[in-house]
DNA sequence: TTAGTATTATTGTCATACAATGAAACCATA
DNA sequence: TATGGTTTCATTGTATGACAATAATACTAA
């Protein structure tokens, strides 16, 4: 007792945290790949020496961060998160941070000309059919505000599908549905959508020549239009997104 | 019976699912807003008429997500999502599915220059600080492989930062801490860090100016070579990231 | 006023039970 | 031998009830 001794915090982490970080870390460690089943929920407990209750929260705890979901003969199985929870995850991040449309339009304007430049050079038939499929059901809602703020949402999801980046996939597709359907506002505030589908056209045909340079500069063009649209129809953009836009 | 009828399938969706569902949506539509206790889980069984153990499953699937957390008074909390929790989620998501080097670098491509040119025109005198301070740290460990992707990694955080655009800073976090790294092993195979060093120097002066064309330039140059050293290092571009490189 | 104590509300965990269901095995009949 | 039905079984989803541990609070006593 001479010394003042410093004492460092016993860590009472509960049980379930515990079952899930020791799976979280098998998974991670490669210990357990994507499409390894887990034991079942009794044999799970028994091994780690807790109940099954502790085991199932632990499972949910995974499930919820995408880990694991549910599988043939009703087992978990491991999974890599999908796109779909991280675009959840990133979704509910935007929303509840009150992230700005400018910030997410900075954001666009860097990542879409760069996916249109990718898409150039790799964009496979199929796509470019998809996307030409897509011009067509444009052309035809072109004063039909949620209909084309879909297609909008569409158009730019394909482009950078045919950028053929998972990363690129995993980051921009958040951002995308969160911005682009407030094309929605614009169409109804200032008219049909003839500039959105010039535009779309251009990249389309730039995509199709494999024009890299063509679709990048198009993309950038397309995407500073949509913010000037956002600002002559009145949309402030230093407003937080919300989900009914 | 005369008429072929079409049924759908009866949604048998566990009860826990439902519970957070319910929160999730309350959550997203504004009716429980950060920082909101949640009712003990007694009360919130009471009233979804379910039992504890439901509850406590459907709070370990919101925990998962991130949308709640541990709070004051051992309740539970809602939050917005951390960008740690979306970090963690594309971070699990990028390695499992085995994206490449190259997806994450060109991603990069796009958003480093994009970052910096935004920081050039918002940047605050503390960060601008803060850079000066992990510049010195560089310059001090070009040798030391581990130490300098460490200061890399933290360049290119501070600068994101800088542009002050959480979506930015969301959607770049688990790239670069994926990415940069990989310098480490650039150091060990060609030698001490000058180049990068350079051009750190030069983002920095061209953020003191104030000078966006300039910094994005720079940051344009110093991702291309980082992927030239990457290359020249025999670093296999289109080898799948992983955790322990 | 402060230190200590009792009280209470709430969580973390367990043991146990049971209905519902998907999968698999088995049978019986045409 | 097929086909459709029945049985069995493993496993999940959910409920009940219990109890220890603990943070927060109220309540003492010095």
């Amino acid at each position: 007792m001479s010394k003042p001794q410093t004492f460092k915090a016993v860590s009472k982490v509960p049980a379930y945290q515990l079952v899930e970080g020791s799976i979280r870390d098998m998974i991670m460690a490669g210990e357990l790949s994507p499409g390894d089943l887990l034991p079942p929920e009794t044999e799970l407990a028994e091994q780690l020496e807790v109940t099954r209750p502790t085991v199932r929260e632990a499972f949910r705890s995974l499930e919820g961060a995408g880990l694991i979901k549910r599988g043939p003969r009703r087992r978990m199985v491991v999974t890599a998160p999908s796109p779909r929870i991280v675009h959840n995850a990133m979704h509910e991040a935007i929303v509840l941070h009150g992230v700005t449309f400018r910030e997410l339009w900075e954001v666009q304007m860097a990542l879409e000309p760069a996916a249109a430049a990718l898409a150039a050079t790799k964009i496979s038939p199929e796509l470019l059919d998809d996307i030409e499929a897509n011009l067509a059901r444009t052309a035809e809602c072109l004063d039909k505000p949620v209909k084309l703020a879909e297609c909008d949402v569409e158009f730019h999801e394909l482009v950078a599908k045919a950028a053929d980046n998972h990363a690129l996939l995993l980051a921009r597709e958040p951002l995308g549905e969160l911005l682009f359907p407030a094309f929605g506002t614009v169409i109804r505030n200032i008219g049909p959508g003839e500039r959105l589908f010039e535009a779309h056209t251009k990249i389309f045909q730039a995509l199709k020549k494999g024009n890299e340079k063509q679709a990048e500069t198009w993309m950038a063009k397309h995407i500073r239009d949509f913010r000037r649209g956002c600002e002559l129809a009145g949309v402030n953009l230093d407003a937080p997104v919300s989900i009914k836009d």
